[in-house]
This record gives C-alpha cells, structure tokens and sequence, in this order.
DNA sequence: CGCGACGTTGATTTGCCTCAACGATTGTGG
DNA sequence: CCACAATCGTTGAGGCAAATCAACGTCGCG
C-alpha cells in the first residue's frame, strides 16, 4: 500500500532530476503515509511542527490565528503540493501556521531529522526542494505586492487566474480570507461584478 | 582588487558548509565585481533579469511599479545580501522587479549559465541557496500575512524590530513604500505614535 | 541662487470593516 | 425520518484607517 502511494512522490522527484531504483527505496522509506479527516490537522500554531507533508490526495487550507483571534488563509494545498511551516519545521521554534484538510485527505509525511538523512544520502533533492521554495518564493512575493498596489476585487481575479475552478473546491468565506478580507466584504464584491459584467450585454 | 572582495562571498558561503581552496577559486571565477554609483539600476523591470547580485558595500531598493505608475518596495538589501528577480533570473521571462542603488555600492554579480556551471560543480551550494531562499519566504509570508491582518502601525513597529536603524539608512517615504502605504500616511502615524508615547510620561 | 527631493499638514473621499440580522443549506443525534 | 443546530452566504447601517488631492516649508545640492 504504502508503496503504491509512494510512487507519486517517486515520481515528482524524478520530474526534476532522474532517480535510481536504490534512491527510490530510500525515499519510500523517508516517508510515513497518513490519512488525515475532514478538518483534521496536521499541525498546529504554537506547538513544533515536525512534519513537511506531501499532498497525494484531498486538500489543506494553511492559516494563520492572529491576535484578535482572526484565521488568514495563507495558502490551499492540492496533490502534488508540499505543506509545512518551514520555520517551525527547520529550527523547532512553534509553528505559526495551522494546516487543516479540507476533505478526507491522504499524505506522505517526513520529519526534520529523516529530511537531513534524505539529503545527505540523495544531495541532488536539495536541489529540487531549492526550486520549489523559489516558485513559492515568487508567488508570495506578488501576492504581497497585490496586497499592497490591488484593490480586492483584482486580487480576487488573479486568484481565479492561478487557481481556476478554485471557487468549486473551497468555501466562498475561505476565499475570502485568503484574499485578505471578509466575508461579506467579497459576497459584496461578487454582486458588484456580477451587476458590472451583466450591465455589459 | 576582485580576489579581495570576492574574500567576503566565500567566508559567506563558508558559514554554511565547508569551501575547499579549489572551490573558493570556482566560486571567485563565477563572479564578477560591478560598482553601481546611487540611483543607478542593476536590473529593471520588462527587461530579462540576467544578474543575480551579492550586496559587498551599499544599499539597494527592489521595488516593482504597477500598472498606475506607483512604486511598492519589496525590500531593502545590505552588504551580505542576494539580490535579483527569481523568476526572470531563471525563466528568462521580463522582470516584474526593479534593483535601484540607494548609494554609491559594490556587488559581486553571477548570470544564470555560470549559475547553473557553478552549482554542478559545487552541488553542495544547491544547499545554502535552498536554505537562503527559505529563509526569505518564510520573511514574506510573515509580511503578507501581517498585511492582511495588521495595522500599519503595527507593520512599521514589526519592521524597526527586525531591522533596527533602518530609519538612518533609508528615507521615510521609502520606509512608507516599503509598509505599503503613503508618505503622507507614515508621517501622519509617526505624529500619532510621538503623541501617545510622549503622553505616557 | 534656484530647483528638486523630502516631509508635513489639511480637507475630503473611499474601500473595507464592524456589528447585526436573516434565509438557505447541510448534517446530525434522537 | 424528522428536528434542531451549525455552517454558509447575503444584506443593511454605520464607522474607520488609509487614500486622494492640494498646498506649503525645509533642506541639500548643482
């Protein structure tokens, strides 16, 4: 069982660089399958978060609580999506980031101390993982730059741009906090576009 | 005069993993030195990002401008600093960033082939590149995430602790820039703030 | 000196928040 | 299988932080 879901990750990496049938098995073997439920969590704010986890079915919303007691939807995480709060997970402080499924989701977990084997023994993954945090890297930083130059509603539409079909996968008030606002704020804003775009026939 | 300048990159890359004398030459030839006098521009946006830039003395703004004509700084780099557009660096797509010197400065620049040369040579800086990259992340997510759910203010207060005197090194309006908002607005807000804290004495 | 860059202040506007109430839908325990 | 609660989206009234537009003083510098 464990094998056959392993073979996506096997995979992933060997989109990037060519893996042996040996780093094969040492890769299955760095990795713990589980099954998460409906609103389960994976980890939590405040508490180490001691696993990176590779999504292989289902879907994840990663928030942040704030003082005021306020959830931010800092990303959604689909199959073939890494999740994790680096921070927490690389120098144990707690983590600032909670990472709730969606749905019944399944994934294939790692631990600080195992990634560091991995990479001693299969150096050419850090340069996968140096990749992957540079495209999330890009996308954070014009996420931050919209927040700062686009009014919600442009926000909005380069989210359905990135994510297409989005709006069937998570709830209109978790969209909504991953763009940075309220609920009734983006309800609002929907009924304007609507009006604006209809007006146009 | 390069050899000398290059010394502060290899001690750098030396805080990470061990560099061999072989290596540091590798690393010394991958590089060259640029003077960039002030106000003058190391990559510009719409144009391919061919550089990626080792801060050695000086200051950089790297801002984006937006589609109305207003400038967003995404951050401020020091000596010791990596600088350059990720995605244009490595996709060849026009740059959405701007790198302005903020003072006469000193870099040490590297293009994308002798990156990439660089990186087989030496794999194990695949390494330190992965970690800087995250460790920057994990700074802008901190930063978008404050965005949605802080006020300026408190912006501003999370900025001089994380980077104490930047008020001596770079104008306010820049400062504004930086937060996301107005120089009318921070100057407004540092009044509030001299007002409140004055008044609890 | 004169010009441009920078910071400040004022008056007004606006995008989004806050608080509150209310249907529609989902799901769940009795 | 129904009854009730929870979740989700919508709508309204009022408020506030920051934007906008405009004017003005100061400083540094060619």
């Amino acid at each position: 069982m464990t094998e056959v879901n392993s073979t996506r990750l096997i995979e992933y990496f060997a989109e990037h660089v060519p893996i042996s049938d040996e780093e094969k098995e040492i890769i299955r073997n760095s990795h713990e399958l589980r099954h998460v439920k409906k609103k389960g969590l994976l980890f939590e704010q405040g508490s180490h978060c001691t696993l990176e986890a590779f999504v292989l079915s289902g879907s994840f919303r990663i928030f942040h609580t704030d003082s005021k007691g306020n959830e931010h939807v800092l990303y959604f995480a689909f199959p073939d999506w890494w999740i994790g709060d680096i921070a927490s997970f690389y120098s144990g402080e707690p983590a600032g980031l909670n990472a709730q499924a969606l749905e019944e989701s399944i994934v294939l977990t790692i631990n600080p101390d195992t990634k560091e084997v991995l990479f001693n023994k299969i150096p050419k993954l850090e340069r996968i993982f140096r990749i992957i945090t540079q495209k999330h890297l890009t996308v954070v930083q014009k996420r931050l730059l919209l927040s700062y130059s686009a009014s919600a509603a442009d926000r909005y539409h380069e989210l359905l741009e990135r994510s297409p079909g989005i709006e069937q996968l998570v709830p209109q008030h978790q969209i909504a906090s991953y763009l940075g606002i309220l609920p009734e704020s983006l309800s609002r804003m929907k009924k304007q576009l609507m009006r604006s775009k209809g007006n146009s026939f």
